[in-house]
DNA sequence: TTTTTGGTTCTGTGATTAGAGAACCAAAAA
DNA sequence: TTTTTGGTTCTCTAATCACAGAACCAAAAA
C-alpha cells in the first residue's frame, strides 16, 4: 500500500509581507525574554489571516521541526500566550492568541516590576547610616517606584470606565 | 628587589547577610536581561557600605577576573547604571551606582514598552477585515496600552509635583 | 488487529555565551 | 630609563541553548 502523504505540508497561505511582519514582531517577543522559535510562533498567531491554526499548519508555515513545534507551543501556553480550541469530531488543538487575557498578562507584568521594590527595601533597611545622600536616593527611587506601581491599577481601571465595559 | 605583592586583595569589608542580598538583587537583575557579571556589580554598588568602589575592590570582593570585572564595568557605564568620579592626585576610578539617573531610566524603559505598541498598529493594519472580533480585542489592547503609555509621565510629573522640586 | 494521527520525549549537535588567564598597553611614578 | 598602575583586549574553554531528527506513545480510525 502506498504511503498516504510522507512529507505533509499543510503550510497556510501567508504573503512576504505578512511574514516580514512575523519576524519584526518576533524579534520585538524576543527582545522580552521569549525564545526564538516560541517569539515567532506567538508572532505568526497574531499575524495570519487564520487565528486558529493547528500544531501542523504551525510548524509547516514556520518550517519548525516537530519537537521545535511542541516546546514553543507548550511554553507559549504555560506562560498563557495562546490557549487552544478543539471541535467536535476533530482530534486537533487550534491554537490561538488569547487577546483578551493579555490583558491580565500586562498587569502582571507590572507586578513583576513591582517586586524589585520590595528587595531594593530589603537594601535600605540594611544599609549603613554612613551614607545619608545615598540613601536618600534610593528612599526617593523606592518611593516613586511605589507610586507609579500604585497608581497603574488605578489607570486600567480608569480606562476600564472610560470603555463602559 | 621583591615584588610588592604579587596578588593583591583590596577586597572590602562586607558581611555575609549583604553578599547574600547581592546574589537575590543580582538574580532579579539578570533577569531584567543583565548579564550575571555586570549584575553582580551592579547590585554590589547599590549594597555595600562603601558607595564607591574601584576596579580592584570590585574585582577582588566580587571574585571575578580582570577581563570580567572590565567587561561588566563597561556594559554598565554603557547602559548608564553606573557612573564613576576621580579624584584629584588618583588614577583609579571609583565607581558608584547613579541613583539619580534611574528615574531617566526607569520612564526609558517604558519608552521601550510602547515600541511594541507602534508595530501591533502595524499588525492590525494588514489584517484581514475577515476576522472582525479578532481584530477589535486586538484594536482594544492596542488602545489600552496606549492610554498606560500616555498616563505614565503625567505620573511622573504628579509625584515631582508631590515631592516639590 | 493494524495503521494513522497528533503530538511528546530523547539524543545529538552546531552556535552562542560567560568568563578565566595571559598578553598587552599607555600614562604616571620612581 | 625602568617599573608600576589601572586597566583593555585576545584567546581559549566549559557550559548552555536552540533546534533537528528520530524514536516513541496513546487514542482513534480502519
Amino acid at each position: 500500500m502506498i504511503s498516504k502523504m510522507l512529507c505533509s505540508d499543510d503550510s497556510i497561505a501567508i504573503t512576504r509581507d505578512q511574514l516580514m511582519l512575523v519576524e519584526k514582531l518576533g524579534v520585538l517577543y524576543e527582545h522580552s525574554g521569549m525564545q526564538p522559535a516560541a517569539a515567532r510562533v506567538a508572532s505568526l498567531l497574531v499575524i495570519a489571516d487564520q487565528t486558529e491554526l493547528t500544531f501542523d499548519q504551525i510548524r509547516a508555515t514556520m518550517r519548525l521541526s516537530k519537537s521545535a513545534t511542541s516546546n514553543a507551543i507548550n511554553t507559549l501556553l504555560n506562560t498563557k500566550r495562546i490557549i487552544y480550541i478543539t471541535k467536535p469530531g476533530d482530534r486537533k488543538r487550534y491554537f490561538t492568541s488569547d487577546v483578551r487575557e493579555w490583558k491580565a498578562g500586562f498587569l502582571d507584568k507590572f507586578g513583576e516590576m513591582m517586586h524589585i521594590v520590595e528587595v531594593y527595601n530589603e537594601v535600605l533597611k540594611q544599609r549603613t547610616k554612613e551614607t545619608p545622600e545615598f540613601n536618600k536616593d534610593l528612599e526617593e527611587m523606592i518611593s516613586l517606584m511605589s507610586f507609579i506601581f500604585d497608581e497603574i491599577p488605578k489607570l486600567f481601571k480608569k480606562w476600564d470606565n472610560q470603555n463602559q465595559i
